[in-house]
DNA sequence: CTGAAAGCGCTTACAG
DNA sequence: CTGAAAGCGCTTACAG
């Protein structure tokens, strides 16, 4: 049987210890100087040799500073609830760290709205949080940010996008490639070689599309690697987003005419119910399809079987991570992990069920 | 843009409300009676009015009485690593409560000796913790303590196995027909119908089998309910963990004479790395092999190829929700869920990396 | 540069 | 049945 317990020894022993008040013990623990040199060192020998915890509970109690974290993430849409997920992630955690006086401010931007972005970005600014979570899907403008954000020393946690260049405590999020390359190892596994296979890229916008590109990367590199497919098998469309009927009208052409060689299609991201809806109404059902994200059209797909495989980037997660680790950064004041890439989740009709948090 | 702002209203501004002291408020909030109805019930409606939540830092820290939780969980082996990562969990959400006062009291026993599961138990019990995590891999003996603990009013997070009917206060663990189910999926997709599948078995002294028979039942199951597949080309067997190497002989025999009809074989736990090295010391890779948990071995293998799919359990993850269930019941006294089925995760070559915490 | 005192919000004997 | 006081471990003006 081992125990495990925790800090004993307090401010109030090692200022006897050392023959001084709590209060100069204080100040050399926070480095706010007004500290001679001497009493200093006396003081931090003595907490070196006696594994001084600080009592977190009593310091933020007597400290009674609250610290305001900021979010910056696009507004969840009924067209795109994606957004949904990480904001209740992060709320998940904002309810294990309120005691700490942990409180959290959450700035809207539409994900397809540039000056949005920017707008709320100035609003957050304005309100000096001290420390911000912030979803980069404007690459160039969010580069910018964390740049004045790092000037002025404000922690900040990227999340679901990584543009982070040193100038961010940590990035949160999924490894695009890699997915990629586990949404090829699936349709490779169920189809084996020499399948005709079609990639779908549903753009919109320029701008934060960096790891969209990066899962048909991976998926091409697995075949590259792992099958003898030659590359004429693989075809790849993009489809701007520029009106739902015009789209669908496109894609069912393409699907339509690539039969009945077409034995799979992959969908980088989570418009993927928007094809199995094309393969539904064309009674379609020996084509493999594989997709992202566990948004309840795709789920309903998955339980029917039209879509047979779903990538998760576990937003939720992602969210709670993040505030975590901004917490750990601020609160705790300990060292946080740089990168955290999040499993990239593999689900089927049969898994589904249980990913109730993700 | 929102605020988050927590508890303003403290005891003391209750009690000036109520025209009492900050105790007598304090003893209506805790129930410890010695309060007249008529103050009470004042009391109680100005609380009611008044949103009023309690700091739970100032309420840990002048109660300064430790919570003391205790584990009682197989001690992980060279040969069965398993249960360290369970542990890596508890110990990991400990570091986040220990603030709290929450310690931690391991008590390890043996997998397969029923009598050093009794011992260590009767060891916890005389420690008296405040709360238990326990896996109660026996059976008919967990049921007993369980039934006892109960009665001295101890919570219990049941681990791993779920045998908790009404005397715990919530289970975390896999579904383990699912898991089965999800199984089966994987290798019907990747073999279609009418392939000869193997169900192997490695059997330990009775106790807690119940969760690998759940297994096999699962993948059964979907069998029966997806596909054309008779029974016949479903064989199964029972290994008894009887020394390794008559084991390997039997097994090798098993397949060697199943071949070439052979596409599939399932092992319902983590053993699954014994089968990899006779299929790999017999130059067989035609096979799909589809197995349990992370272990090395098992991570080895499937980064070969030679495993295709393993199933993970999330012990790690188990671990952390079990002590974060228990902190949640007896520190923040909020009501917890019973049951935490975690995610049955899918794991390839190419998504193992990022499963680091699992 | 240093110490003594008051206070964070809650709990706990103790006295009445 | 109730209140006043001391204390949890730390921080923060303030006085010197």
């Amino acid at each position: 049987m081992d125990k495990n317990n925790f800090s004993r020894i307090r401010i109030k022993d090692i200022a006897r210890l050392a023959g001084v008040s709590a209060g100069t013990v204080d100040r050399v623990l926070h480095n706010r100087g007004e500290v001679s040199e001497k009493t200093r060192n006396k003081i931090l020998s003595i907490i070196r040799k006696s594994d001084y915890h600080p009592d977190i509970l009593a310091s933020t109690l007597a400290a009674r500073k609250p610290c305001r974290i900021a979010a910056l993430i696009p507004r969840a849409t009924d067209d795109s609830p994606f957004w949904k997920y990480p904001l209740a992630g992060i709320e998940e955690g904002l309810r294990e760290i309120m005691y700490f006086g942990v409180s959290l401010e959450r700035y809207y931007f539409d994900y397809s709205d540039r000056e949005s972005f920017l707008q709320s970005a100035a609003g957050m600014i304005n309100e000096k949080p001290q420390g911000i979570i912030m979803a980069p899907v404007f690459t160039e403008e969010a580069s910018l940010l964390l740049k004045d954000f790092n000037r002025k020393g404000i922690p900040v946690v990227l999340i679901n996008a990584n543009i982070c260049s040193g100038s961010c405590i940590a990035f949160v999020g999924q490894d695009s490639l890699q997915s990629g390359m586990v949404a090829a190892r699936l349709m490779h596994y169920g189809l084996g070689d020499d399948a005709d296979l079609l990639i779908i890229n549903f753009t919109r916008e320029r701008g934060n599309q960096g790891h969209i590109q990066k899962r048909e990367e991976g998926f091409r590199k697995y075949y590259r690697e792992n099958s003898k497919n030659n590359n004429s098998l693989l075809q790849q469309i993009n489809i701007a987003e520029v009106g739902i009927s015009r789209e669908e009208k496109i894609l069912e052409q393409v699907i339509l005419s690539s039969r009945p060689g077409l034995r799979g299609i992959f969908v980088t991201n989570s418009r993927v119910f928007r094809v199995a809806g094309i393969l539904e109404k064309n009674r379609i059902n020996d084509i493999i399809l594989i997709g992202y994200d566990l948004l309840q059209n795709n789920k309903d797909f998955l339980r029917k079987g039209t879509i047979d495989f779903l990538i998760s980037q576990k937003p939720r997660e992602q969210g709670y991570k993040s505030i975590m680790t901004l917490y750990h950064h601020l609160v705790l004041r300990k060292q946080v992990e740089r990168s955290h890439y999040l499993p990239i989740d593999i689900i089927t009709k049969e898994n589904l069920e249980h990913y109730t948090f993700t």
